[in-house]
DNA sequence: TACTATTACATAGTTAGCTATGCAATGTTA
DNA sequence: TAACATTGCATAGCTAACTATGTAATAGTA
């Protein structure tokens, strides 16, 4: 019952770790990057449209793991903050493909930088085997979760 | 210029990862503690509840990794979702103390049980020595990521 | 004792994730 | 070709995190 049992417990959880480092990388990211007009959930969006530009949404989504909806309302306030334009699509009126403005195109490298920098600077203390190992294992549960998810 | 090359490169960073593992985790406790009534945002304060109840909620956050305000929305759910019920506090008017429910009290063992059994199936791929090598890694982690955040 | 500062908590507003559902355009088929 | 099914995207509504700010109540001090 005293307060180290707690604490042990919550430091010996998977569960808790992943998700307080997490957050707190997020915020980490997230004040690294304000200077350059974007925020984290934007990433991933961007990454994939610095890789190919002109998308549809559809395709975009392909490439992320995230949801539809989610990329939808993420792609509405990336539109609203100058990153990115839509345009109708030659072929098919229902989709629109994603293009990104210049402000979009031109962060590219301070953006892609920083989250290198971020990577580096957290990871300081572990050795390269040890950084090697802790992706490994992440990539290993990740693939682990999905199993479970749509029972194994 | 390869998919295969932007999807390594996601692989490897350890912001993605963590960030990715964290939503597939919280998804899987969402779906096996929603019998329970409960939802994964609740469940650091209820741990701390079964812990010592009675508490105010400045005591409470004290045990808890979120802001204050992150912790009065959750605890308003709470008192909505009829786990808590909040009281005057006897000499402070300004605080309430926080009180479980016998609905709050009487979840207690499945959700530590529920939680338990995810973290053991999620990390059944790894070794014993790989567990502790991994969650020892994510504590150091965390512990540079608390100073790069506040200068250092 | 009357100001002033601090404290405990609540509220507002944002991001970003989720599921469920709506809607219009396109495709398929009887 | 008219009816139906599917597709692409948007919207609604929720949780849960954050910062900034408001509001009482309490504490400290001139």
């Amino acid at each position: 019952m005293l307060s180290w049992i707690m604490e042990f417990d919550r430091m010996n959880s998977a569960g808790y770790l992943v998700n307080n480092m997490a957050r707190l990388l997020v915020e980490v990211l997230r004040k690294r990057i304000a200077p350059l007009g974007i925020v984290p959930g934007q990433f991933p969006a961007l990454l994939a449209l610095w890789e190919k530009d002109g998308l549809t949404q559809k395709e975009l989504l392909a490439m992320l793991d995230i949801e539809q909806a989610t990329l939808a309302n993420t792609l509405t306030r990336m539109e609203r903050d100058g990153l990115i334009a839509r345009k109708e699509h030659p072929a098919d009126a229902r989709a629109r493909t994603i293009h990104l403005t210049e402000k979009g195109r031109s962060i590219r490298e301070s953006a892609y930088q920083t989250a290198m920098q971020i990577n580096e600077e957290v990871l300081a203390d572990l050795s390269v085997e040890e950084t090697r190992a802790f992706l490994g294992y992440m990539r290993r549960v990740i693939g682990r979760i999905k199993e479970v998810e749509h029972g194994s």
